[in-house]
DNA sequence: AATCCACAGGAAGTGCTGGGCG
DNA sequence: CGCCCAGCACTTCCTGTGGATT
């Protein structure tokens, strides 16, 4: 049919909405001038940032809490009202280690924060922590660290560039650095070396999970000021709510959820946002997180994929890592590729199963071996939607 | 009780990219 | 220019192991 047409068509929808009244306040990021229950926190970590603001430095303190629970948004909160009463003698630098999950990156980030410009490849870790440390010495001022999803950071560099911070402070002069971590994997724990777990858990402050009844005040309270009035049920956002207390409470899903019916109803034209709009949200939501990972896969990591895929159609029984590298291999044959080890492979199944699209488990076979037991823990409709833009791998799908 | 399978997953190294510095 | 750096994707070599079978 007619593309421009239609797309012309949605443009218009959207430049006069009948269902948002300010879309930008239901997208991930936006940290409301409000966030209802979690008064402790705010309080909480205020009250452990405030002696900067005599000028002495607050203890490092860690965050924990499920996703969702409001952890970046609370700490993003305190910071800003902080800076705004304290001026330039305290300053904050926010790095997300989920996104930035090298020490040369973290360190980067912090430095271009704070202003001092450095290349973002080249120099080596010692260089660049050696700016980073000038840069702040050279003012008597305060220095936050925030960094967000720690536990990624350190599961795959170590706690080296943590330990290092955590003790910048004996090499300063003026300055002073305080360090907050925030995590959701309280197992991280483990992986930190005994003198940066007690430097870094000074203090320590715990996000649990909204219930249903502060999951629904949220929502509503975040409808009023994004979405028209009337322009959505008192059940959609009930459902939402529903949704996400069962997810364990995440209100980042909540959102998501309702600003996915908000733009279906949008682009239906329908006049208000129904239980409908909401469960279909949902649905496309978990297909689209799939689709993405794995349209974004290394190729060989859609074909492992794709080989566990062969391997349930063939046969309903457990599936181990031997079974998946040969159909692996097989397929890497008829599309004339090179082949990866096996120990390559156990490290995608891994990398596969810590994302979520296979749900891996170590098992004792006995006399056969110690191996995983594999499953596909996505959509496999998804999956295959995802593997199939890739031109090299859809020759191989099972029904073309 | 000993054996031994089929791997898991650590350690170290290679070759490459994309840069720095003097 | 030549040498240095971090990071990535990968290989090679390796030690460790739960429990059915012998």
């Amino acid at each position: 049919m007619d593309t421009l047409r239609s797309l012309e068509e949605i443009f218009v929808k959207f430049s006069k909405p009948r269902i948002f009244r300010a879309r930008e306040l239901l997208l991930p990021d936006y940290v409301p001038e409000d966030l209802p229950h979690r008064e402790k926190q705010i309080l909480k970590l205020g009250s452990l940032l405030a002696p900067a603001m005599a000028g002495s430095r607050p203890s490092n303190i860690f965050i924990y809490g499920l996703p969702g629970t409001g952890k970046t948004a609370v700490t993003k909160y305190v910071l800003r009202k902080m800076l705004e009463k304290a001026g330039d003698r305290i300053q904050a630098t926010y790095v997300n280690c989920r996104q930035n999950n090298t020490n040369y990156s973290v360190l980067f980030e912090i430095c271009t924060q704070l202003g001092e410009k450095v290349p973002f490849t080249g120099l080596s870790l010692a260089e660049l922590f050696k700016r980073m440390r000038r840069k702040i010495d050279s003012k008597a001022s305060l220095v936050i660290v925030v960094l967000d999803e720690v536990d990624h950071l350190v599961k795959k560099n170590g706690d080296d560039l943590l330990y290092y911070l955590t003790r910048i402070n004996l090499d300063l002069t003026r300055a002073k650095v305080s360090v907050i971590g925030v995590t959701n994997d309280l197992k991280f724990m483990e992986y930190l070396d005994a003198r940066v777990k007690s430097s870094l858990c000074e203090e320590e402050i715990v996000f649990p999970p909204y219930t249903y009844e502060e999951l629904e005040d949220i929502l509503k309270k975040r409808a009023e000021q994004a979405l028209n009035p009337g322009s959505y049920t008192e059940e959609a956002i009930r459902l939402c709510a529903a949704i996400a207390a069962r997810q364990k409470g995440d209100c980042r899903l909540a959102l998501d959820i309702l600003l996915k019916a908000a733009d279906l109803a949008e682009l239906e034209g329908a006049p208000r946002i129904e239980e409908n709009h909401v469960s279909r949200a949902y649905k496309e939501l978990e297909k689209d997180v799939v689709v993405d990972l794995v349209k974004t896969m290394p190729l060989h990591a859609k074909l492992v994929l794709l080989s566990i895929i062969h391997l349930t159609k063939e046969k309903p029984k457990i599936i181990i890592t031997g079974d998946v590298y040969r159909k692996y291999k097989d397929l890497c044959k008829k599309i004339g590729l090179d082949a990866l080890t096996q120990r390559r492979v156990s490290d995608i199944l891994s990398d596969l199963d810590t994302v979520g699209l296979i749900s891996t488990k170590i098992v004792s076979l006995g006399r056969y071996g110690r191996t995983k037991r594999i499953k596909i823990a996505a959509s496999e409709k998804a999956i295959l939607e995802g593997i199939k833009e890739d031109p090299t791998v859809s020759t191989l799908l099972p029904f073309p």
